[in-house]
DNA sequence: GTCTCAGTGTGACTCGCGTCACAACCAGCC
DNA sequence: GGCTGGTTGTGACGCGAGTCACACTGAGAC
């Protein structure tokens, strides 16, 4: 696929015609970055918007003694950097690849241009900002009301949701799960194995299927 | 003051000139919440804009059992309830009155229309999207990597910032300060006494005074 | 095949912090 | 003045979950 034909499924871009879909086109360079090798660091001016062409990428805040927590990951499609385009202040979490990828690089002033030409990618922005900030406020109710098994259902229905169906196929290791939600490896491990053993998940190897859906809602209760 | 000066103080309004302003004037309404009255329920359909013009408001995730975290605390200025007009979708918290507060609504279409006639606005919203998320993230962060006095110490050096100097003059309640961080008032009280004793802040009634901040500072790293 | 390494399972121990319980304090108000 | 309700201080206790340690498994490399 060229990469005209690729901006046009990116969701960010979707309501472009053609003509203007042809201009981001000449803009963008491409790039690829081994499995990981870091993308972008703290503090790094960010002085481009990202938008993954191929593979997967991780956005994690790093503690000095080595903790780290990942507060999204980023498939296909996605975008990153558009936070230091807008307000000018520096990053604030490093992007790492998790697998080999390749990601369009549009440099800033290219960016702000394009989207003064066109209002309507402001709206997408809008958008994709807002429901990121959902999301951010939502792990931030996870993280102060759950317990870790409660925000493990949780994160595995909205996986689910995502993924449109009760089979999540390519699933996360337990380790990195730990670091989206907060908590150790060996206490997902635990609460993994309760969920099977209460027949609530069937996995085999990279794929875990919800079977059912209710108990996990109920461990996930939190609002009122 | 009148409602056109006061637009005119509102960040979210700043790029506009004295007859969009008057514009703007014309399609809000002003309500009253008495102190403790809910403004906004979760899952409220939630087709207006709401700015603060006096008082100050909460923004709350409540769980069954009646804990309670505060994602945001708004002051005179300040905006919420922009979110579902971006994307259509429900409330995703309650918004309470902490105080008295008067409220300046807009309504959904009307707030539409004047941003498609002045994009001047939309990059406004994404600026103050953008700094949400930030917070939003850091505020993750926090509540993964720093411990209960850790996490206190980063709010009352946010706090510090925003107010512009190492007073802080109406300072929040323990109790309040412990919704904010996700912890148990006590906790709150015992690390804010540790905090004092360690001269690093003094306090007198509704006040704070940060008087060692690269002792905070230090308390508080999570990066590396 | 078997070597290797990433991923997973599980027990034992520790500890931060939530919870409960109660005392002390400081307004504002009658 | 004394009352009352919201706020703060502090001890005792228990539990969820982090940490450490080590065994096991499965998949790809050779």
């Amino acid at each position: 696929m060229n990469t005209t034909d690729f901006l046009a499924t990116v969701p960010l871009f979707k309501t472009l015609d053609a003509v203007e879909l042809a201009h981001f086109a000449q803009l963008v360079r491409e790039k690829s970055y081994p499995k990981g090798s870091v993308i972008l660091f703290e503090d790094d001016p960010g002085d481009a918007l990202f938008v993954v062409r191929d593979g997967r990428v991780k956005v994690v805040l790093v503690a000095e003694d080595g903790r780290e927590v990942i507060l999204g990951i980023l498939s296909v499609g996605e975008h990153f950097g558009e936070l230091s385009l807008i307000d000018d202040q520096p990053r604030s979490a490093h992007v790492i690849a998790m697998e080999d990828s390749a990601l369009i690089v549009l440099r800033r002033e290219d960016f702000r241009k394009r989207v003064e030409a066109n209002p309507s990618v402001a709206w997408s922005l809008l958008s994709e900002l807002s429901r990121r900030l959902r999301r951010a406020d939502g792990q931030i109710g996870s993280l102060v009301l759950l317990d870790v098994p409660g925000r493990i259902a949780r994160m595995l229905l909205d996986t689910a949701d995502e993924d449109g169906g009760p089979l999540i196929e390519k699933a996360l290791t337990h380790q990195t799960i730990a670091h989206v939600i907060g908590a150790s490896r060996e206490t997902v491990s635990r609460a993994m194995r309760e969920f099977q053993e209460s027949g609530w998940i069937s996995t085999e190897r990279r794929r875990i299927r919800i079977t059912n859906r209710a108990a996990l809602e109920k461990r996930s209760q939190q609002r009122d």
